[in-house]
DNA sequence: AATGAATCCTTGACTGCTCAAGCATGATGC
DNA sequence: GCATCATGCTTGAGCAGTCAAGGATTCATT
């Protein structure tokens, strides 16, 4: 088997152990998995705490459908709420609620715990943790840290 | 958000990304998904292409359920064989049949034209997927590779 | 031997996503 | 003005996995 084909596969196990992770102590802490929180935090970074649906999927590599199911359980909860657009009567806002803000903060602290957990020293250096973040992002996934879509 | 948790993230999102690309490709070609084909892959690479059910779930990082609901398929499209345990009642085989052997050769071509697609020159470089490759094993992943590409 | 614990596997119920279809609404071209 | 197309979103059906429970078999202790 080529390196190519064994890092491929080396990748899809060493998330679904990583998601595993997060799932486990996310959902204990705070009742959400993984992508609940993704979901929310990309939320947070869009000005105003809010992002039309369909920009939401496209930001998280999601369908529409996704979204529709998957806020659906932080609306009944009060983290999110759906927000109209005045202007054209097809857009729906996903908005971060105060709740939802709070209940964030609590969960990004988590979430970063475990994060500082699994990339630990002595096995990892920042600069391992700088070359990983580096190699994946070749990877087509665009990741979270950036603003989202540029204006056409 | 720290480099740590970022990191996590985007390593979340481009496995999904590559899941896709592989499961497009190998159910157009083949019939199968990249779960189906890790599965036969594992097979493959046990003595005597077989192992028990239980094996295979710790060696693909799965369910022992996951193992019976993924190999049904395969079972009844004719790549997997049942087989049982003379001495143990309890335990039962996966082994791939000659059918399965012959067409998981086809798949693995697919798979490394895939693999080989992702990590083509001039984004990617022989040593940037051996240091991916190592990144990835810390983070727990067992991987696949028994007999991997031995150093030149 | 007999009982109790452990192991292997399957099944039912659930989650979280997908695709395909459908319904509003808005934009475009004649 | 109106047909047609595009866009945003939701819904039904299905798939791949989980967990919890249960049945069958084996192992260990007495």
């Amino acid at each position: 088997m080529s390196d190519a084909l064994d890092v491929s596969l080396r990748l899809v196990r060493a998330q679904t152990a990583l998601v595993k992770r997060f799932d486990a102590t996310l959902s204990g802490l705070h009742g959400v998995s993984l992508a609940d929180f993704t979901m929310l935090l990309r939320l947070r970074q869009a000005p105003g705490d809010r992002m039309r649906r369909v920009d939401l999927a496209e930001a998280l590599g999601l369908t529409a459908s996704g979204v529709t199911r998957g806020l659906a359980p932080l609306e009944r909860i009060g983290l999110v709420t759906r927000e109209t657009d005045a202007r054209d009567g097809r857009v729906a806002y996903a908005a971060l609620t105060d709740t939802g803000r709070a209940r964030l903060t609590d969960m990004l602290a988590s979430a970063e715990q475990i994060a500082a957990e699994v990339f630990t020293a002595p096995l990892w250096s920042k600069e391992d943790v700088g070359r990983l973040s580096t190699l994946l992002t070749r990877l087509g996934g665009t990741g979270l840290s950036g603003q989202g879509t540029p204006p056409p």
